[in-house]
DNA sequence: TCTGGGGTCCTAGGACCC
DNA sequence: TCTGGGGTCCTAGGACCC
């Protein structure tokens, strides 16, 4: 039999994915050049009008209205992404509740012994699925069907826009000898040269190296990576949803850069309340705290700081940070990002139960409660502090439309969050 | 690719213990 | 006091992903 999958694995990846919900929500825009990124200054995610006409991500703004003088060039809007990305989950859940939310605009899907239930083939299924999503979401979307997940994703991104591509067991070879390592889920740049070193440039020069070699001279999520190209499903879909974090970040870039003291610490105050309030959703209170300033020349400073109680309330961790913004804050430059991580993350009830009472003061613990109630009913900043009102007003004023929701949190400790985003400690550590 | 705001997982090596 | 083996925990850092 031609058509075999040992396990049925789905990849699923919505087209221009930002570009298309701004199109779904504003008919207007189908068919015409749109452009996400206004924020930034340059392209996040563009539809395939404007990719015909050149436009590439990551392009300027500037370049852009020059080559396109018609595009439609708007913010990001997470919160409508947000909304669209669930409407995809909760759709690919009708035929399975095998799915993995790995980004806003794509999931994996196990449909492994659907075929017989649902009366069709996993091609069909897979075909099902599809046409349903780019009906009732309003735009198109790729499907990859293979027995791994690294495979699914290959063919999920081998005809884009709209395509259905099927690995079955008998074709895998076909599609390995033509892909190029680079382009291979998981194997970045590293590891790109050191298989060009070793004379490797299909995944099908990789997965005709014997196991041992593999297994010698790559470390773990490679020989992974190896043993789901020649279609042994090895990494495991992750279905559970995200219910703890070991740390949360919240970093903002604002436009133009600013030498305004007290506006650069409203910006830094609105990340901590952004953080406290993520915090607070799920349950948490961090004992350890870690700030940046970014300078328009892309110059970091921060500093870290211990927390004796731990904590989820602004009105205690932004006094604490003061001293040391102002040590690093400096006049005569201009700063375009703050950024916060609240690490050493602990629940509510463990800390009651280590210390035997609420460590946080019974007051701002009942305060809090109430703005976080105000907030779920009237929008997330219908109740701010004074410290950050600057950066509310400029972002009322920009028109900006939220911040990014995360699903997921790194497992870091505070000066590892640091070290990776790859700021210099230049005061040390205080405490 | 002149640079956004999030995340995951793995490994090496040191501290400390028996 | 020295040598040695083995285990656990933690941190730093690298590599990748959207």
């Amino acid at each position: 039999m031609s058509i075999y999958y040992p396990r049925a694995i789905l990849h699923i990846d919505g087209d221009a994915f930002f570009a298309s919900c701004e199109q779904a929500r504003d008919p207007k825009l189908r068919g015409r050049p749109v452009i996400t990124g206004k924020e930034r200054g340059i392209a996040a995610s563009m539809s395939y009008e404007a990719k015909a006409r050149g436009i590439t991500r990551g392009m300027r703004l500037f370049e852009i209205k020059k080559m396109c003088p018609d595009a439609i060039i708007l913010p990001s809007d997470y919160e409508t992404y947000s909304i669209l990305s669930e409407r995809l989950y909760s759709i690919v859940r009708r035929f399975t509740s095998d799915v993995e939310e790995y980004g806003i605009d794509e999931c994996f899907a196990d449909i492994t012994g659907l075929a017989r239930p649902l009366h069709m083939n996993y091609e069909k299924i897979a075909a099902t699925i599809k046409s349903t999503l780019d009906a009732e979401l309003g735009f198109t979307f790729s499907i990859g069907l293979a027995t791994t997940k690294v495979l699914a994703k290959i063919g999920s991104k081998w005809q884009k826009p709209s395509g259905l591509t099927c690995i079955a067991s008998n074709l895998i070879r076909n599609f390995t000898s033509r892909t190029p390592v680079e382009k291979v889920w998981g194997i970045g740049p590293a590891t790109t040269a050191l298989l060009h070193k070793y004379g490797i440039y299909t995944a099908a020069d990789f997965t005709d190296r014997p196991e041992n070699w593999v297994k010698e001279n790559f470390s773990k999520p490679f020989h992974e990576i190896y043993l789901e190209l020649r279609g042994e499903s090895t990494i495991p879909l992750v279905t559970a949803p995200k219910t703890s974090y070991a740390s949360i970040q919240k970093v903002k870039t604002f436009t133009p850069p600013s030498s305004d003291r007290e506006f650069v610490f409203s910006e830094l105050a609105k990340n901590i309340e952004n953080a406290c309030i993520k915090a607070r959703r799920y349950g948490l209170a961090t004992a350890h705290i870690f700030f940046f300033l970014r300078t328009a020349e892309f110059v970091d400073q921060g500093a870290e700081i211990k927390l004796a109680n731990a904590s989820n309330i602004p009105n205690e961790i932004i006094p604490r940070l003061r001293p040391y913004f102002e040590k690093i804050f400096c006049t005569n430059k201009k700063y375009r990002t703050t950024g916060i991580v609240l690490s050493e993350l602990t629940t509510i009830s463990a800390q009651m139960d280590i210390f035997g009472a609420h460590t946080q003061s019974e007051k701002y613990a009942r305060l809090y409660a109430g703005v976080d109630i105000v907030a779920r009913k009237f929008g997330k900043h219908a109740l701010y502090l004074g410290t950050s009102f600057a950066a509310h007003q400029r972002s009322a004023h920009l028109g900006d439309r939220g911040d990014i929701p995360t699903r997921h949190r790194a497992l870091l400790p505070g000066e590892t969050a640091r070290k990776r985003l790859g700021i210099p400690m230049l005061m040390g550590k205080v405490f």
